[in-house]
DNA sequence: CTAAGATGGACAACCAGGTTGTCTAAAATA
DNA sequence: TATTTTAGACAACCTGGTTGTCCATCTTAG
């Protein structure tokens, strides 16, 4: 019972059990009500910081719409605003100690649920999906307009 | 370089290079302007209709909320409200002609995908792919509650 | 070197899609 | 038969997105 339509859902279940869990993990270590859309802020943001027009940009949202997410996560403590020396009109938008902390532990426990997918399917089998996945999707990992693209009627 | 970062990532990248090229095709083919969660909500009528109530439960959403949505794709032709010769508060919603077409092609062009993915991995790894995922994900297929949780900041 | 244009960010008004609350008609039940 | 439950419509509100406008600042053309 290999239809075509059975792949795609298996994917997307594949992909929510992970941040499902991901997310249970990330309360019980202190970082309770982030939603699956925060680590794609996080990312989008990089380890550099960023600013609200850039931060638009790769989010595929509005600058105003970036502003406005960088305060709701301004307010939660996991981003702060700083000054540009070199530019007196860029808020530089960074990663707090605790925003960072956050990546840290995520990187940690997406790596033990691999290992734990490992332990049931196989280190090969898994390494095999991987690499056959990395064969038929795009180069670059983060595709950070997904809520974006996603909703809408 | 297998971190356990990547695996999510690739996982949705996977669904969405899929999701993506469905929508392509299914405007090429006489349904433009429809979104991924479109399909979500056809499922979720399915084949002997439903009420605005019950489908507000599948979606996890309100009625309200349904009802709303059941408008807007009523509005574009898919789906049409009739009584219900048992229950006169009950208005049953069913897929139109034009929604039924959508469903059969969008099971067509999924089969051509997988196909594809077939040609590209071999259909053995493609299996085993799917037979893994099976594996570490639920049971049932259809969490169509899916915009919804992702959404939200 | 200055004047014109481009850019980052804030503010306001609006919109879409969700929420809860209230209401009516009809069905189920005591 | 009287009461309670249920389906659906309508209204008010909330949130997170949108565009439009504005100012301050940086960049660039003359």
């Amino acid at each position: 019972m290999s239809t075509g339509f059975e792949l795609p859902l298996r994917l997307l279940l594949g992909f929510r059990v992970l941040i499902d869990e991901l997310h249970e993990e990330l309360a019980r270590q202190g970082h309770p009500g982030l939603r699956p859309m925060h680590g794609f802020v996080f990312q989008a943001i990089g380890p550099d910081g960023t600013t609200a027009v850039e931060l638009g940009r790769r989010l595929g949202v509005s600058k105003q719409a970036a502003g406005k997410t960088i305060g709701a996560l301004e307010r939660l403590g996991y981003v702060e605003r700083g000054e540009d020396p070199d530019d007196a009109r860029r808020k530089v938008v960074r990663l707090t100690e605790r925003g960072i902390d956050c990546l840290v532990r995520s990187a940690h426990i997406f790596d033990g649920l691999r290992d734990r997918w490992a332990a049931v399917l196989g280190e090969e089998r898994l390494a095999a999906m991987e690499a056959d996945l990395r064969k038929v999707t795009p180069e670059e990992l983060f595709r950070p307009d997904f809520p974006q693209w996603f909703g809408g009627h």
